[in-house]
DNA sequence: TCCTCGTATCGACGGATGTCGATATACCAC
DNA sequence: GTGGTATATCGACATCCGTCGATACGAGGA
């Protein structure tokens, strides 16, 4: 996985706006932030993740485990393990683990900044 | 390619809102609406294709031919057409065919639209 | 301690994707 | 028409990515 450009901490803060969003403005942007900005953006390009998102953010109590989502994507356990680890790498999800289930839920206000990073990618 | 889920039309418009944004309020994302917005944001998580949409945006006019882009990003001629092409597929970039030269230039506000709809996908 | 259950990791496989050189296409100038 | 130039398409290649089954890990309960 090449998300490692993040260097994402574990506190579930969002390193997207250190290294995407300030240096943008007015320029044209260098090769490192877009690597940057695409690792992230690569996280939710693809129909699965976007569902797990959607899932977590609708269950009771805006957090789901693994089994509360298998189903409903209808894909093998590892595989949403799999999918669920790289929204983690991103900042997206954050995970905690409560005696043998691991929880996961939104990173608050993570998508919404990365949506209004998109709109600064382009303006000058 | 598989973006073509989104059907673009060639007006220049923003077919994503059709698919995307009306249903998501308040429902998790169908199979359907998750591969629609997947499709467009793959055509952005591309550290490549990033830096186009930055470059044309800063250009002057706020367009661009081909000529102009092959340098700044360092790849082959065909290579940043084949990315170019997958903007414009995306309804993210306009082409104009102008004598020998194609130009380019964002759709107005494309990228906006794009930005708020992530933040629709987690918001209940 | 042993067993069960929830989750993560591993290894493998097929398909998608980014890149290139070679070539085709379209347009303009002479 | 002929030649040159700007762009698109093609075919090939290496790499990346999503998926699975098998398995390892870890926490609780009997």
């Amino acid at each position: 996985m090449t998300t490692a450009a993040l260097t994402a901490p574990a506190t579930g803060g969002l390193p997207l706006l250190a290294q995407c969003c300030t240096p943008i403005a007015g320029q044209v942007m260098d090769p490192g932030q877009a690597e940057a900005l695409a690792g992230v953006l690569k996280a939710i390009a693809e129909p699965t993740r976007l569902r797990l998102l959607s899932l977590v953010a609708a269950h009771d109590g805006a957090e789901a485990c693994v089994c509360d989502l298998t189903d409903p994507v209808g894909l093998s356990q590892p595989t949403v393990s799999h999918h669920l680890k790289i929204l983690v790498d991103a900042g997206l999800l954050h995970r905690e683990q409560r005696g043998r289930w691991a929880y996961y839920r939104l990173v608050p206000d993570a998508l919404q900044a990365l949506g209004q990073l998109l709109g600064a990618v382009t303006t000058r």
